[in-house]
DNA sequence: CTGTTAGCGCGTTCAA
DNA sequence: TTGAACGCGCTAACAG
């Protein structure tokens, strides 16, 4: 095992200072006999820079930290792709941390991406974290909140939650129910809320009460559903608030017995590989991941950069209403 | 933005030498009333010790690299979030990178690796991929192959492919069936390749012809099979190897509009969240997906520790078939 | 047990 | 334009 070749190593070898070496290495004119010489010269030993040596000298990394709860998850694990393939293009690398909705897991991840000095954080954040929380922690790191709010004062990029669910919810109306129950497990979460807020906006518009059925998880959620079902007083139509809020939905339908013809109309949302192909095949709004990812990459980017305005930059993108059959529509 | 505290800030406030203060963060001991002082001094500076710095003078980085072919698929995402979770817990830090089998980019993000001074990597290699491949990138530093063969030379663990496919055509064989074709896309990814090898063995041991459907991609080997069901000789049953192929035989029957009681029994590979939430529930080979995440990472940090015997050890875990409905079980 | 000193590999002064 | 010397923050070696 032999050492891996350093600047100098390079510089001796083509008979140049190692400055020459660096500044050749970065671009930086140098006489073209010279710049001959070095380029066989790192040809020769296989020299590459030494990315934690540069770390130390510049105090920047070419690293970015991504903190998301989960990644087994359809939203998550796209988003994730789609970061991870803009980061890269953009000569970086990404690394990844899941706090699993735990603050104090969240708490050591930051501490891990400012030892680490991350040149910038996408921050997917727990339920009830403060800007106070974050920036105790890492002071002047450029963040962008994805997803969940954080606070004004940071550059942040969502869905259009509220819009979002108010539609869908127009949609069911639009079909003549009136009993539409909204449903999740995890109210406490930001984007939840906010389409908690644009479904109730919708029913308030049309003088319905809201039916908002909640749960710690989704285990008692369903028990819930399928008690709801039962009564004698069921909702008419469902409004799930998230891929496995749909999931859930249907698992209450299965184990409920019920018959395809007995299936309440619903929406959900997220648009996951198996809901153009089950049966009924869903409704729902689905989220333009892609587009998300590029818009907190630019946004980060432009922090890092320096080139953004000195205030923060709230993106909002629309969603989709993929209108298919659990809706209710032939 | 004031400066990030040093080990200097920190001694200079307790009044001591400063590699007292790196003896006492690293738990070597230290005179109690001096522990006392640097103690307070650590508090009151808010120093955490810089992993750039700690990364060159040590040469080790407490980074674990990954590269696998993609995360959004349900596979992929559950043993990233599991490896991330062990990788975590152990004290260190996970790059995350796609090479989307692409082996030019598998091969920059190598590079990478060894620039960014990893500890170890969990690879997923691109197809045809050999151990000489990434040898001449990342020469000495600890890998272990994660569901793709590189060479017996390098720690593996796999899922135990071949006895699985054999053990769900066996239950194909079974129901009766006899007509039983194998579809993948993708035929050149090795664990497809030892699947088509299970599937044949059970079919030859019952003196019956392999019907191995593959083609480039999925939409071209969903044609192909739709074409295949409304020929004069349709098959009788089918084995899918993946959560995706499992996709496409269903997007096939929908897309033939076939109804329930049409559907060819079939059983598929991996257990996304859907398996066992559509019509009807599939019946699948369930991969451990925990387990082998742990055995990789146990396997990497015994080479990382020079705990580990010289020869390669590989790891093969084995499937569960999980009976449901799709494969013609009541 | 403690403090001083050197050097990991790089980029960046500052003379030449 | 070039090369020698310095220092980023840390830990290992050495002398006290």
């Amino acid at each position: 095992m032999k050492r891996r070749a350093t600047v100098n190593d390079v510089a001796k070898l083509a008979r140049v200072g190692g400055s020459t070496v660096s500044r050749y290495l970065r671009g930086i004119p140098v006489r073209p006999n010279i710049a001959e010489r070095v380029a066989r010269a790192v040809d020769e030993l296989g020299y590459a820079p030494d990315e934690t040596a540069r770390a130390l000298r510049l105090g920047r990394t070419r690293t970015i930290g991504m903190i998301v709860p989960r990644v087994a998850n359809p939203f998550f694990s796209l988003a994730v792709q789609c970061m991870e393939e803009e980061i890269q293009q953009r000569g970086c690398t990404m690394i990844l941390l899941t706090h699993q909705d735990r603050m104090a897991q969240q708490a050591s991840h930051l501490a891990t991406l400012l030892r680490c000095k991350v040149d910038g954080v996408i921050l997917t954040a727990a339920p009830a974290t403060t800007l106070q929380n974050v920036r105790s922690v890492l002071p002047d790191v450029p963040i962008v909140a994805f997803d969940a709010f954080l606070s004004s004062e940071v550059d942040s990029v969502f869905l259009g939650n509220r819009e979002a669910a108010f539609s869908a919810t127009e949609h069911l109306l639009a079909h003549g129910h009136t009993q539409i129950a909204c449903l999740t497990a995890k109210e406490h979460i930001y984007s939840y809320q906010q389409r908690i807020a644009g479904y109730s906006d919708a029913m308030t518009r049309h003088n319905l009460k809201s039916i908002l059925m909640t749960a710690p998880d989704y285990d008692t959620l369903r028990s819930a559903l399928k008690a709801s079902i039962q009564s004698n007083k069921p909702p008419a139509a469902l409004l799930a608030l998230s891929d496995v809020g749909s999931l859930n939905v249907l698992r209450a339908f299965d184990e409920l017995g019920m018959s395809r013809s007995q299936y309440l109309p619903f929406v959900g949302f997220d648009d996951p590989d198996f809901a153009a192909l089950i049966d009924p095949p869903l409704t729902v709004i689905r989220q333009p991941i892609r587009k998300m990812a590029h818009a907190t990459l630019r946004l980060l980017f432009q922090r890092i950069d320096e080139s953004a305005p000195h205030e923060a930059q709230q993106m909002t993108l629309p969603g989709e209403l993929l209108c298919r059959r659990s809706c209710g529509c032939a």
